[in-house]
DNA sequence: GTTCTTATTGCAACATGCTGCAATAAGCCA
DNA sequence: TGGCTTATTGCAGCATGTTGCAATAAGAAC
């Protein structure tokens, strides 16, 4: 759990610990894994109905500059947020049956090394989200 | 060419061909490669200034239908359309310096390849947009 | 505890994207 | 041409993100 000492790496860069970020912080860590931007304004406002968007996308900000989160886009483009990304990962999203998964570690390498050999591109993983056909509709459709 | 016949092509599927749509395809045709559907709307307003929003993202769901335009997401999430796409092709983006390519043919079909071997999963290539470092910026902070 | 600086908040407003609904008009048929 | 069916439009309104600005309040200094 690194969430005991955010306020103090708050206050280290001069920024300040506020009642509105520890209502985030508080739903982040309730919120393992994946959360979308407007389910963390949800979860905040049952805690405090009077919290605002802005607030906690420009918390959300913040955050990802202390690397607590990392955002990415899902299929439709709306921001999904990885908390605490021990490993980073992209996603997979097939477009028939709306499923979703992570991308695992070999075609994740692969997909490193592609970026890579041609001009040193250094992907970011976590921001990743492939769409496509996933094995079972792609055999339905064939 | 492909414009020409997009009324007939309409009227098959018992579509209508409007004079909006037609500002639409205007619009298209005169922006080969890629556009935001922002810019589309403002393009159309030139012409027409009562010209909708709804209206144009609506005519281009059907343009997508009919596989004359493809959408994707920026880096930032918000919608582009590939005009005519030819070849498919995705997108890298650099978060460092702000910019754009397309994705060559090498580490495309490294990145088809990787997928369909772990599950068979087929990757829409004209929806993806890899977000990195280019190898520019990776020098730099390295 | 008081004072001061300024990071942060809440508000209002804007941009992009999407949807339900009543009114319009495309395209077919007589 | 006139009438009919229904696809399409425009409108209003919602959801998600973002930004400028004045008011608030964190936290350091006294």
């Amino acid at each position: 759990m690194r969430w005991r000492d955010v306020p103090e790496r708050l206050r280290q860069r001069g920024l300040r610990w506020t009642r509105q970020r520890r209502a985030i912080i508080d739903a982040l860590a309730s919120a393992r894994g994946h959360v979308t931007a407007a389910e963390l304004v949800e979860r905040c406002r049952a805690e405090d109905p009077s919290t605002t968007r802005s607030t906690v996308y420009r918390t959300l900000d913040v955050l990802e500059e202390l690397g607590l989160v990392r955002h990415a886009h899902g299929a439709d483009g709306r921001e999904e947020f990885h908390v605490e990304p021990a490993a980073e990962h992209g996603h997979l999203y097939c477009s028939s049956c709306g499923g979703r998964w992570e991308i695992a570690d070999e075609p994740a390498e692969a997909v490193l090394a592609a970026f890579a050999s041609v001009d040193g591109f250094q992907v970011d993983l976590s921001h990743m989200t492939v769409v496509g056909l996933c094995g079972a509709c792609a055999n339905r459709t064939a």
